[in-house]
DNA sequence: TAGATAATGAACGCAAGCGTTTAATTGAAC
DNA sequence: GTTCAATTAAACGCTTGCGTTCATTATCTA
């Protein structure tokens, strides 16, 4: 039958769409939107300019596709929250660890900033942006916090409003710092003690009596 | 003397260099820094081009000068912490109501989004924001909580975590949200219940036991 | 009124960059 | 080896926008 099966043909190089969309991200990553440079993306990509008209149509295009890919990577490499830890303490303080870990790394620090200036001109990358990031990380941790309230080690309550708690205890001022100046140094002001701290005073407000 | 006195001249018209200036924030913040135009500030502004390049030398230079006012401008609407509350629950909870208010402002989370983005290219302009705003905030707070702590309200801890606790605790995801959706309905999301909520957790984990 | 300065409008040179076209070249599938 | 799509380099038209120049007009001080 040959259902529309290109016969003799060279195909796509998927080497190169990486490539575009690896060098695109960096582009639109250093100057924005409006300032990124296609052919300056072709340039570093070692490709020319008529090969990313070609695969995506348009600038437009292409940052969507750019985000799109971010947003995948990004849902693989969210703090993963382990049921594994024995205690309580353990566990919270093992998603403290990660999640800051991963809240303070450069890439996520300047996604984060870029998304949030470009929101403006592309609403609808906001909504991506936030399913596949923020809410996602709001979701799991919900569920693992009314786990626990189900289990009886912390009181019930509303575990929305609870894991929301958490979240901004452990975060305090420092994702405001760090979206303010420079991400390479942000991780580095993760203070272990720190998050000790806000998980033991979640603790104290949230853990059942015993 | 006459000491450096012009005599006779025609004074700059200070209307015009705030129209500059406000249409400038306008058009820095719905368009970015690289894709902002002079020549249509200029036109919103009802001002010659040349005008603009006489006050502000150039791009970088109104652009500075802008962001400048901004903080200042900033500076004077920071949340107010007032000692005149009774209880020390009505003090926290007129807090939270006018940090959220505060923060969920159009105007700030514009500021802050763009602001973010900049920064890559303007990092002095990051310490002045950070100065300006999230830095003169904690430390206010800071006070306050360690005032309550030497009179006793609170519990004796170190203020300047307590402070980035009780910042967090009442923020939760919900800045997070706003930097990524439409700033014009960000303000409705916040929900008098949660923010009592918050400061209630806060006392159980910080409020001496009485 | 005279002198000095602010502000204007229009045009210019220059650079960057999007998206397109053309003709030529490469390379996998058959 | 033939075929045909993928890829390329180079040039093009077009738009936007920065920063400047210059002649002109408006407005204040003395």
């Amino acid at each position: 039958m040959n259902t529309g099966k290109r016969l003799a043909h060279r195909p796509v190089d998927q080497a190169k769409q990486d490539a575009i969309l690896r060098c695109a991200r960096a582009e639109f990553f250093e100057h924005g939107y409006a300032a990124a440079s296609i052919e300056r993306i072709a340039a570093t990509a070692s490709v020319s300019k008529v090969t990313i008209y070609n695969h995506f149509q348009s600038k437009e295009n292409l940052f969507s596709a750019m985000v799109g890919s971010e947003c995948g990577v990004m849902r693989g490499q969210l703090p993963d929250i382990s049921t594994a830890e024995t205690s309580l303490r353990a566990e919270l303080l093992h998603f403290a660890q990660s999640m800051m870990e991963f809240l303070s790394s450069p890439d996520i620090i300047r996604f984060d900033r870029r998304m949030a200036a470009e929101v403006e001109r592309h609403p609808e990358m906001g909504e991506l942006f936030l399913n596949a990031g923020p809410r996602r990380m709001k979701a799991m941790l919900t569920e693992m916090i009314a786990d626990e309230m189900e289990r009886g080690r912390l009181a019930k309550a509303d575990s929305e409003e609870a894991a929301a708690h958490l979240y901004g205890i452990i975060k305090g001022f420092a994702d405001v710092e760090w979206r303010f100046s420079d991400p390479d140094t942000a991780a580095a002001s993760v203070k272990p003690a720190a998050l000790a701290a806000a998980v033991d005073r979640f603790l104290l407000s949230y853990q059942t009596s015993r």
